[in-house]
DNA sequence: AGGAACGTTGACAGCGCTACCAGCACAGAC
DNA sequence: GTCTGTGCTGGTAGCGCTGTCAACGTTCCT
């Protein structure tokens, strides 16, 4: 019953030279750098290539000039949505581009991290995208003594290893708090999930501004390891409201725990905003939508993704970008579910008029 | 400022074969087929290989053997939640075999899938899994053509090319409306958005399904090419809604369309179920946590990825499956979104007790 | 006019690996 | 003792392409 693996009956590079009255190498010039030829040349060669259907052979390739078109991608997880996003704008700007995305799964573990670069690494790829700025150590030493150009996306931080683009999670929570201070509110609870290196840094910017305003306390803050759901929102929530009945707002590490707590305060009947105020992070696109709609952080996810590849593809063909560190910066987008509250902290009239605002910034890290 | 290409410092094939103290292509046949080789010199060559850090070149084994090691993945989106734990699954099985995943957006477009194929098919992969059914005659000859075996995901239906994995959205859009009829519903509205070819099956089931009950009407109907979004849900359900004011029921081609719908009701203050039930497809995974909890079909999307991969790897290695049809079927999750309707057609008391009931069928395709 | 400089082309020699086939040693059969 | 079969090993010859360098013709400069 087999597929039976038929002789290759391949058209090789020497048979369009020879078509198009050429020699191979002259040929093999047309594909890789065109204006190198004569224009009659080019315009034979061309024409040969596609008279006979002719695909170049990646693993000769490869093999002859030592390196690869592969840009290799490294995620923590391919569940996130906020993964997703990225990853579009990553296959988006390779694909007008020579270059294949070769993508690997971390897990959120950096041992599994190392072992992916040394792999990728042995197999000299054009370029990397790496998720973080959280490395091992031996994981630094590897991209250091890498050959190619290396991304790293998601945020920004000192001593990039060759480029970055993102924005600051720290800077994004202070700012998600600030607003809903300037909302009037003031027992903000805080809920987050897998913690990794990224949502911790909105923690702590969370704890920052909380201290800055003399509002900490620990009891405010409910995290766990376990993976992001919008069920998990709503257990956190409830774990939040027993440790702090008299809470006023919660500021969720993302959006899913968002929705999550939206549901849980449905099911108690608790009045959003008027009891508690509920502030998400990521803007994903249900949160314009939901009831009453919700405050978020805006990041660029896939503007991350497409320029990161984009700075990747430049780099690799020489063309190296002016600033090598991006800042995309964040924007606190306000809606229904964080108005202001009245002064006198009495339910403030459901504020559903007006149209979303924004207080943009860029990250400031420093 | 650049980052300069080092010398190539590689320890080879022939290198190891040195330290082992046998020849090239023993070692060669160590990596391949450990079992040829004889105890001892497997275990010389294992040590060697260790002990020089040495890696394989993928580019010259592919061209010295002819094929590579590469499985082509090609489907309509990388946006789609459903589409991301399909990945998952793929990529969860490849992980721990030698293969890697190559993988394609095909952006819904057959145009742009029959031109992917035509790229992944030159290079000559070791497997291919495409998504659906609905193939250009130009590509299915192609994928008939090709060498290797292929998995056709999402869904099954006739003349597989060769391997076939998902489950009938016709009979799962049916089971849908079975259900909704068996709760007291008459009036089912349809939203759907995209209209890819999938979606277009559970449409047809959900309008062979009202015509066998003599209920179908066409404004019920509301569709959009649009890509799906919760804030969509809303939109068209708003329309079915000035259509016919009348409707108890909607089924939602997808659980994003069915959250929009939910808020789209909370906003009118329409009451679920007892107005109008709702039900969705694909079971994410906040229906479970909306509130009120929605009603959906579960499909195995991870498993699909998972059994897809594994099997497509198996018969690369020359293990073809028993059975290279594989219906996954669905399960109609009932939830409180759809719980039963009184017969004198007065709200219903708000089915808050029961936990999740389930309906499990397999597609049952002809 | 002579030479340098440039643009264009081609010959050669591999890149690192594996397919194929031959050869060797040893066991068992006759 | 010879023959055949089996298990293991190695030699040879590429896979299809590109890096390097040399060579050619033409133009421009002095």
């Amino acid at each position: 019953m087999g597929r039976n693996r038929t002789k290759s009956g391949k058209i090789r590079l020497a048979e369009v030279a020879e078509l198009a009255g050429v020699s191979p190498i002259t040929a093999s010039r047309f594909f890789r750098n065109p204006e190198a030829l004569s224009v009659a040349k080019r315009t034979r060669v061309e024409s040969a290539a596609r008279e006979l259907g002719y695909v170049p052979n990646l693993a000769a390739r490869a093999l002859a000039s030592q390196r690869t078109e592969v840009i290799g991608v490294l995620i923590p997880s391919l569940t996130n949505n906020v993964f997703s996003d990225v990853l579009r704008g990553i296959y988006d700007a390779s694909e007008n581009s020579r270059y294949s995305i070769q993508l690997s799964n971390t897990r959120y573990s950096v041992l599994q991290e190392e072992k992916l670069l040394r792999l990728f690494l042995a197999q000299k790829p054009a370029g990397l995208i790496v998720t973080g700025i959280d490395q091992t150590t031996e994981s630094r030493a590897m991209l250091d003594a890498a050959d190619c150009p290396i991304v790293q996306i998601m945020e920004i931080g000192p001593n990039p290893v060759d480029m970055m683009i993102g924005f600051s999670h720290y800077e994004a929570a202070r700012a998600a708090i600030a607003h809903l201070f300037a909302q009037g509110h003031r027992k903000i609870g805080f809920v987050g999930a897998r913690m990794d290196p990224r949502v911790q840094r909105r923690l702590d910017g969370y704890v920052s501004a909380m201290k800055d305003a003399g509002l900490f306390e620990q009891r405010l803050v409910v995290t766990t390891a376990t993976p992001t759901s919008v069920t998990l929102g709503g257990a956190l929530f409830t774990d939040l409201l027993a440790r702090e009945p008299g809470m006023d707002a919660v500021f969720c590490a993302n959006d899913d725990l968002a929705l999550g707590v939206l549901f849980e305060c449905r099911r108690r009947e608790i009045a959003i905003p008027e009891q508690i105020a509920i502030v998400g992070f990521n803007d994903l696109e249900f949160m314009a939508s939901a009831v009453p709609t919700l405050t978020s952080v805006r990041t660029n996810r896939y503007e991350m993704g497409n320029t990161a590849a984009t700075m990747l593809i430049d780099a690799i063909d020489g063309r190296r970008p002016e600033h090598p560190v991006l800042d995309l910066g964040f924007k606190v987008i306000e809606r229904q579910s964080s108005s202001p509250r009245r002064a006198d902290n009495r339910p403030a009239v459901s504020g559903a008029g007006a149209a979303n605002k924004m207080v943009a910034l860029p990250s400031g890290h420093d």
